[in-house]
RNA sequence: GGGCGGAUAGCUCAGCGGUAGAGCGUCGCCCUUACAAGGCGAGGGUCACAGGUUCAAUCCCUGUUCCGCCCA
């Protein structure tokens, strides 16, 4: 296909994505087959409810399995996504009532149960389509021709075979027991359904007289409206304050009941209130054990709508809070209310309407979950079945272990009536005695009394009566429970209970994705239904995300007006029809995201063990990484002329560095990707994807390759062709799981033949071994570290990209230089070079500025360009890094210990680390001595900062290395002095003029301070107090006394301010600096000498210096920037500050300041670069990570 | 009351024994003919607190404090 069309200039989502689902859909693409000879992988969509409409949680969900489902497909698998949705009883049926009661004023019961359901069909029909169409907006690669819902009629048919068969296990039973009641829905509910919450409620103490005795017992209770149900009172056994109570009875007020004082260990607490309970069997859950115990009546006293019912006397017809009032009320007329007090007390409420819920006793169906739980929990504990997150697992268990009974029938009319039957003719009917309200839903049906009948369990309606013949039935009008078809989705989507093709080739499924909410409603009853069913577990995987919450971690509510709809984000929307929180961030408007970037948004978020904060601002930048790869691919045509991919493999090609550096690096991204999807890692996935195309293949390749694209060689410009449309498919099709849309579009257009017709059922791509090429990534390292050196010169001297300058690269290993030289056609205008000079080292460039690395010295000439003093300041303060970062490496190696214990490896890192910095150190003094300015001051300016001679010619260096630096610069190179070799090279001071010093600090370079003498300890002492690190020093000199050397210790040298004016003024040096009595006081941090610190540090060094800590702790502080700041920062009173300054760990601060990108450098640049994470700017660091060359960059 | 997460840069998040990372935002220089949704450079961190283990702790252990969730 030449038809390489240009690409707009931007990316516009709404525009592309709008074109392909419908192709994909035409071409049958997301259609599975139900036998095949690929392997079988297979995911079914968590139904949402019918009626519903996506929110981003499903759009997360969406974006999980479709990234699966699609690099299954990719890879060679007879891939399955199966679609449903859900009939959401209650849900459901709450909608259409409101809508009902909205439209036509009536209630459900206004139609009766037939023309209601009829209602909910038609709004199904009506609303149902929705949930597809938004999903296909998400680029879901669903196969619709398998949709499915939960009622339809190969659904409804499993739900009865499965009821029925559960009857006849004698694991589905109906009794009359204590369930959680909705008094608003008007429905029992299962556990799960009910949620809990701590709320403020009171402890009401009421009297109840003792029959026969003036004594009364007071009950402490949060219901006292339930009094009129009570049926007995209760003691513990061994309350001492109620021996010999228990038999006998009290008087129930408000009542001419006597109940019976019972002792019962289980229900009563004595620490609680007063030690006396009330029983109210019918009414609480405890008690109804209580009663089941003591074998106690149960009286039911409010109806189903929580109203007192018509034996309650004066207060029936009341609603229960308003009975509360009233019953409080007259205990208090008749003194029985002794007192009340504030008590936190646990709520039930309804999941679906926030009512408090009330327990209820009722005839309802239960699943005996015992037998089919111990099969499921068995299946995790095998590995059966995994969950990952694997935290999860330990949660399905508890739960699993301590589960009930599941109460699975539903007072409502919308769901999957209950297969069950009664005999109008002999079954027992509704007297008029009844307590029931007339309009109760089961009462009204047929007159049958549900609670007493003997149900007919049976898959259709029976013909006859198997006790009376009789011919007429009445079903039961109960529905089941929503999740009572969820549990069995896995296989009756799959056919189940006929024996297909698509259930043998697709159960188990692969993997169940859905969000860890709904781990024990669905997932769990999932696994024991599979299993007691199929006989194997439902699913291999269950993949559990998290929640998405806004921005700030706030659960995306309605009520709290910081909904955000996936659809918004994918198309945009007017600013008013955004949720509150939205419009202020959009007051415009949202932008089209599209769902590209919406979906490696989610991907990029998806993180094990945490909620997902949906950051409007990452969302922003992966739009601009859709537009990045958009331009790339751009870029890529429009130069492609008449160029062809053809089949010749590349490597027939004559590859420049770059091409086997890109290459090599591709097949790197490629290995990582799929690893990573293999252990669902979408975020890291999706990082190493957007660090490769942003960082690697734009901001290096494009960039080296536009050199021969835009030359004259016809040849090595269709090898560029062809390593970029070779690199763009391949990324491409990495990518497509994660953004369909952008990936299929441009993909179509790149100039290759292609295998099949469209990106969807293109192959995923694998790393081909023959390209990965050490040796070319090898070779790219100093080229970028030049590039990156001579960058890092130009920005920091603000020199505009249109400005050419000559540069002098100078390197010791001739290799490297080799590179340098042949590539230096990369160089010149990456680095926007007029010329370039490569030789070994030797003399410099006058008026440079200058960049350092481990075997790089760069050297732009820059007189005249820019302002030589800011290049000074520059360096300066990577001299400071550079210092300070051996400074902390020196402390550790000195540490026999380290050197003893640590991995010799480490160890030798470590040395070669700090011979590099004193190097790099060295070169830079030399440097900063080069480009002084004329010496207008009596001191050399040179070497201000660093105190150190430069290395190369120290030996002719005759002006006090303790010069003041630049002015008004704060000395830091000085103020650290946490650095040996500075000592050892300085002018004399007291302590480092001294040979033997000097012998003992050369000892510690060399990594050991094995031989040394109590002298030497005693010298390094005073070189270390000299530095100002004082808990060093003071250990030296503990080292010294043991060893017998009895010099006392001097005071140290004082600390910080000295530091600071050393700085400000050319004083000749440290050597005098005041003694100070206590050496803890010294801390070395220069702002440690204000008032706080000093506190603090008194605080802190209070102890004798031998206290390691503290001593540590004063000790580092070498006056970091950072301990500057913040205590000065910070009113000096605070205590934090104090702290802060005292503590100024030179650890710390050290590690913070030096080499942030070393230790990048420090990697194979490979590696660096495949790994680092997001994204353009990651580019940058990333680079900067790799190349070796760069190992001995200054921190910045 | 029991359990599970989380606490790292201004914000959203990676990392998790050996020199602290990304995106966005910030600052500086650039409209360099793929991309200003861009390029180059820079600044920014007591890795919640306190102990402990270790040569070495953001990382492992214990405790504390906050935040979130689940279960009872």
């Amino acid at each position: 296909m030449t038809d390489t069309t240009e690409l707009s200039k931007a990316y516009e989502p709404s525009e592309v994505e709008a074109r392909w689902y419908n192709v994909w859909l035409e071409r049958d693409y997301f259609r599975a087959e139900a036998t095949s000879t690929k392997p079988p992988f297979c995911i079914v969509l968590p139904p949402p409810n019918v009626t519903g409409s996506l929110h981003i949680g499903h759009a997360l969900t969406a974006t999980i399995q479709d990234i699966l489902t699609r690099w299954k497909r990719m890879s060679g698998f007879n891939a399955l996504w199966l679609p449903g949705t859900d009939h959401a009883g209650i849900a459901t049926q709450m909608v259409v009532e409101k809508e009902l009661k909205k439209s036509e004023g009536k209630s459900r019961h206004d139609l009766g149960r037939e023309e209601f359901l009829k209602r909910v069909w038609t709004w199904k029909g009506k609303y149902g389509a929705r949930i597809g169409e938004q999903h296909r907006y998400l680029g879901a690669s669903l196969d619709w021709s398998r949709e499915r819902f939960t009622m339809d009629e190969q659904s409804s048919a499993a739900v009865r075979e499965v009821f029925v068969r559960l009857y006849e296990e004698g694991l589905m039973y109906r009794a009359q027991k204590l369930i959680n009641w909705c008094p608003s829905c008007r429905t029992a509910l299962s556990d799960l359904e009910v949620e809990h919450e701590e709320k403020a409620g009171t402890l009401w103490h009421i009297r109840y007289p003792v029959k026969g005795s003036d004594r009364s017992l007071t009950v402490a209770t949060t219901r006292p409206e339930t009094l009129v149900g009570d049926t007995a009172v209760a003691v513990h056994p061994d309350d001492p304050r109620y021996q010999g109570l228990v038999g006998q009875h009290v008087l129930l007020p408000l009542t001419d009941r006597e109940i019976p004082i019972i002792a019962d260990a289980e229900l009563v607490n004595m620490e609680f209130g007063t030690g006396v309970v009330k029983v109210t069997p019918a009414h609480d859950f405890n008690d109804y054990q209580t009663g089941l115990r003591h074998k106690l009546p149960m009286l039911t006293i409010l109806d189903d709508a929580a109203r007192m019912s018509k034996d309650t006397g004066k207060y029936a017809g009341m609603d229960r809070f308003a009975a509360r009032k009233a019953v409080l009320e007259d205990l208090q007329l008749l003194g029985l209310l002794e007192k009340e007090e504030p008590h936190k007390l646990n709520v039930g409420t309804c999941q679906r309407c926030a009512t408090v819920v009330e327990p209820r006793l009722s005839p309802q169906w239960f699943v005996r979950i015992e037998p089919l739980a111990k099969p499921a929990i068995e299946a995790v504990e095998q590995g059966r079945t995994k969950f990952v997150p694997e935290a999860w697992t330990n949660t399905f268990f508890h739960w699993m272990r301590n589960i009930h009974d599941w109460c699975v029938s539903r007072q409502l009319w919308w769901g999957h009536q209950i297969p069950a039957y009664y005999c109008v003719a002999c079954s027992p009917r509704q007297g008029d005695d009844t307590d029931l309200p007339l309009d109760a839903p089961t009462v009204k049906v047929g007159g049958v009394d549900f609670a007493r009948a003997e149900p007919i369990v049976a898959r259709s309606q029976p013909t006859a009566c198997p006790k009376c013949g009789g011919a007429q039935f009445v079903q039961d009008p109960d529905v089941l429970d929503t999740w009572f078809s969820s549990g069995l989705w896995p296989f009756s989507t799959l056919g189940w209970p006929r024996e297909t093709p698509e259930l043998k080739t697709f159960y188990p499924t692969s993997v169940m994705e859905t969000g860890h909410d709904i781990i024990f409603f669905w997932v769990a009853r999932m696994m024991m239904m599979g299993l007691h069913f199929m006989k194997e577990v439902p699913f291999r995987t269950v993949y559990l995300h998290a929640m998405v919450r806004d921005e700030k971690g706030e659960k995306m509510s309605k009520t709290k007006g910081n909904v955000i709809d996936p659809l918004d984000v994918i198309l945009g929307a007017k600013a008013d029809a955004l949720a509150p929180t939205l419009r202020n961030k959009f007051p415009q408007g949202m932008p089209a995201f599209g769902a590209d970037a919406l979906r490696f948004t989610l991907a990029s978020l998806t993180q094990q063990g945490r909620d997902i904060k949906l950051s409007m601002d990452r969302l922003g930048g992966y739009k601009a990484f859709c537009n990045k790869l958009w331009n790339a691919s751009r870029f890529a045509l429009m130069n492609m002329g008449d160029f062809q991919l053809d089949d010749r493999p590349l490597s027939s090609r004559s590859l420049t560095l770059a091409d086997r550096w890109i290459l090599s690096r591709l097949q790197r991204a490629t290995e990582e990707v799929r690893a990573s999807l293999e252990v669902f890692g979408f975020a890291e996935a999706a990082s190493t994807l957007y660090q490769f195309l942003w960082a690697e293949f734009c901001d290096w390749y494009i960039e080296l390759a536009k050199g021969s694209l835009y030359g004259e060689d016809a040849a090595a410009k269709d090898t560029t062709r062809a390593v970029l449309v070779y690199c763009l498919d391949r990324i491409l099709r990495l990518m497509h799981p994660f953004m369909p849309f952008i990936t299929e579009e441009i993909w179509q257009k790149l100039p290759m033949t292609r295998p099949v017709a469209s990106i969807c059922i293109a192959a995923y791509p694998e790393p081909d071994a023959a390209l990965v090429d050490p040796s070319a990534e090898a070779e790219m390292a100093p080229v970028v570290a030049a590039i990156e050196g001579l960058r890092t010169i130009r920005g920091e001297s603000n020199l505009s990209p249109a400005a050419k300058v000559k540069a002098v690269v100078q390197s010791p290993d001739a290799r490297t230089r080799e590179l340098l030289e042949r590539w230096r056609g990369y160089l010149m205008p990456l680095a926007g070079l007029s010329e370039v000079q490569v030789s070994p080292p030797g003399t410099k460039p006058a008026q440079a500025a200058a960049f350092v690395s481990g075997n790089l010295e760069i050297y732009v000439p820059l007189a005249g360009l820019v302002d030589l003093d800011a290049e000074r300041e520059r360096i300066k303060k990577e001299i400071a890094r550079a210092e300070q970062e051996v400074a902390g490496v020196l402390r550790k190696l000195e540490n026999p210990n380290f050197v003893a214990k640590a991995p010799p490896d480490v160890v030798e890192k470590d040395k070669a680390r700090v011979e590099e910095l004193q190097a790099r150190k060295a070169k830079l003094q030399d440097h900063l001595q080069r480009i002084a300015p004329e010496p207008t001051m009596s001191e050399t300016p040179a070497s201000a900062m660093g105190s150190t001679e430069p290395i190369t010619d120290s030996a002719q260096v005759k002006v006090s290395p303790e010069a003041k630096p630049a002015a008004g610069g704060v000395d830091l190179g000085q103020e650290l002095k946490g650095e040996l070799e500075a000592a050892s090279t300085r002018e004399p001071t007291a302590a480092a003029a001294d040979p033997q010093v000097q012998e003992a600090l050369h000892k510690l370079r060399e990594g050991t301070k094995e031989g040394l003498s109590a002298a030497d300890h005693h010298d390094l002492g005073v070189a270390y107090m000299s530095m100002g690190l004082v808990d060093d020093a003071m250990r030296e000199f503990d080292r010294a006394k043991e060893s017998g050397d009895a010099r006392e210790a001097p005071a140290p040298k004082k600390a910080a301010p000295a530091k600071k004016k050393v700085s400000a003024e050319p004083k000749p040096a440290v050597a005098e600096a005041p003694a100070v009595a206590e050496p803890k006081r010294a801390a070395p941090a220069k702002k440690a000498a204000k008032a706080p610190a000093k506190k603090a540090a008194a605080r802190k060094a209070g102890k004798p210096p031998a206290k390691k800590a503290a001593a540590k702790k004063a000790a580092k502080a070498p006056a970091k920037k950072v301990a500057a700041k913040k205590s000065s920062a910070k009113a000096p009173a605070k205590k934090s500050a104090a702290k802060k300054a005292a503590k100024a760990p030179a650890k710390k601060s050290a590690a913070k300041k030096a080499p942030a990108k070393k230790s990048a450098a420090k990697k194979a640049p490979a590696k660096k670069m495949s790994k680092a994470p997001a994204k353009k700017a990651v580019a940058k660091k990333v680079n900067r990570g790799k190349s070796p060359a760069r190992t001995g960059k200054a921190r910045r």
